[in-house]
DNA sequence: CCGTTTGCATCTCTTTTTCTTATACAACGG
DNA sequence: CCGTTGTATAAGAAAAAGAGATGCAAACGG
């Protein structure tokens, strides 16, 4: 029997759904359904009674929650107790980030976690998206911090923040005036405008097309990069405009060298997000420290963030 | 992480071996090396010191081997609580055995655990070996009893005895005088000897003609059955000299209606016996009764066996 | 009421894991 | 020094787990 199964289980039981416990372990509704449904196979025991809505546990079911919680909960303190010895001087988690997740957005986080945690550390490393996969994947780091994180083999990515993405440009512009208004812009007003991306091929920059595809704007693309820094630089040369996650855009915004202005709410379809993800090594144990920070992290109150 | 691997992980501990553990489990030698392997990748902590002869537990792996031991213990008899809780009368252990291991073998068995196991009851069919697998395959049984187990999917087989095999001759034939004495007889006496033998395409047929060429011997066939009792017969009436497992002869030695002629025991090469495997559906949790009454089976000792 | 939405089960197909057999390697005993 | 014993490792086969799609039924919302 998997442990992983039983927690699922008495996840499925504490939040009486299986799909929240399915997203909580971040597997599909369906593993959860199949993982419930296996753990009464084996042990050829009615666990759930679904025949009521909402369903309810039989008497064995109470039974073996009872004692799967506490065993569940006994194996992770034995994980940990075992993972401490290793390292009784603390830890430090090793995190690998791609640059646009600006230091800014992580020190709340990091201030907090030492607070919390004497003794570990954090250590942060900012990098090409590929090494960050790689860093994981070779064991140099224990989360990576990315965005538009596709599935990759032996990794597991928890969601994380969503940054809205909107319209950067300079001071000067004609846009620059509808910063801040509530109405803000409509994605045909940025028909035929001067354009400055991300190089083709980026998951960010698929993303951006469709969405203009959708609204069916054509815009002019004078300049291609592959990350967000000069693209930032090159709309401050007065390039044209971009379209960027507002968090990444502080610094400028400050210092007024840019200004966002943002995409009206009422613009039809999903608004246009950068969704960033947290991601480590599938099938192994993260050590307490690692786990208590991607908490720390998931629970959203490291920087405010403007999205 | 499994628990059986955890299992594992504590009877390699407590044998100080794998080899030993990984046959109580019945699995490969080489599962359980991996099993405990995983164990430690997962975890990521060593522990099990391989570079000493024997090998040794780290304080890591000591640490790790006491949680383990309760967590196990704990969790099966979770499983025990919560299927006695839907079988509160006790239960039947359903046993489904092929004929030629006859109910005398058994009876003592079921004695001795309807002593220990008050309310719990044994309940055993005799049948075809097909309909064996037939049984346990549809759980119409818990447990089958049969011969020559092959591999065969969704079964395990635990080994439980190993019956030789010797001639067996009516009273008035030559060999008969053999019959218990020390020597035997020797393969090659069975030279042209009229032979009454299983069906073709029965492992226990297969077996016996690759210690028949074993010894370059050459017999003569004159009838074949596919099951014991007829074979049996066929000898009473004079029809040759068979070759069977000593046990399935008890009835017919007591009333001098045969004579069973060992093989010299130095004869070369390894001695004919036929395996009697207990078979169970795997990856299914068997109820503390069926468990009960495997341990039974195979603490050997139930009724004496003659071999 | 009736159409939606929500929540779970189930089917099918792919990916991942696990297990077995075969083989290599190391220590040990004679 | 050679055979034995005990474990690790490799490669391939078998089994299990998981995702996405889909079905279905109850709850919900007008």
């Amino acid at each position: 029997m998997h442990i992983e199964a039983l927690s699922i289980f008495c996840d499925v039981v504490r939040r009486q759904s299986f799909s929240q416990a399915a997203a909580a372990h971040s597997v599909s509704q369906s593993a959860a359904s199949q993982a419930v449904r296996q753990i009464e196979q084996r042990l050829g025991v009615q666990l759930i009674d679904r025949s009521t809505r909402p369903w309810r546990l039989t008497p064995e079911g109470k039974l073996f929650f009872q004692g799967c919680q506490e065993l569940v909960a006994r194996y992770h303190e034995l994980e940990d107790a075992v993972q401490r010895r290793q390292h009784p001087s603390g830890y430090t988690v090793r995190v690998a980030s791609i640059y646009s997740v600006s230091l800014h957005d992580l020190t709340g986080y990091v201030d907090r976690f030492q607070a919390r945690a004497p003794g570990a550390g954090v250590d942060i490393a900012y990098m090409h998206p590929d090494q960050v996969y790689e860093h994981i994947l070779s064991d140099q780091s224990d989360l990576g911090l990315i965005s538009y994180a596709h599935r990759r083999r032996g990794l597991t990515a928890i969601p994380w923040k969503r940054q809205t993405m909107a319209v950067a440009c300079p001071p000067g512009h004609r846009f620059a005036r509808l910063a801040g208004e509530q109405g803000g812009l409509l994605p045909r007003d940025l028909a035929r405008e001067s354009f400055v991306t991300f190089d083709r091929g980026l998951p960010v920059r698929r993303e951006i097309d469709r969405f203009l595809r959708r609204h069916e704007v054509d815009m002019t693309v004078v300049a291609e990069f592959d990350n967000i820094e000069n693209i930032k630089q090159a709309v401050e040369d007065g390039a044209g405009v971009a379209i960027l996650p507002v968090p990444t855009l502080r610094q400028e915004v400050r210092r007024r060298a840019l200004v966002t202005v943002p995409f009206r709410a009422s613009a039809a379809g999903a608004p246009l997000v950068r969704p960033l993800s947290i991601v480590h090594r599938r099938k192994r144990r993260l050590n307490p420290a690692v786990t208590e920070f991607i908490k720390l992290l998931c629970a959203g109150d490291g920087a405010p963030e403007a999205a």
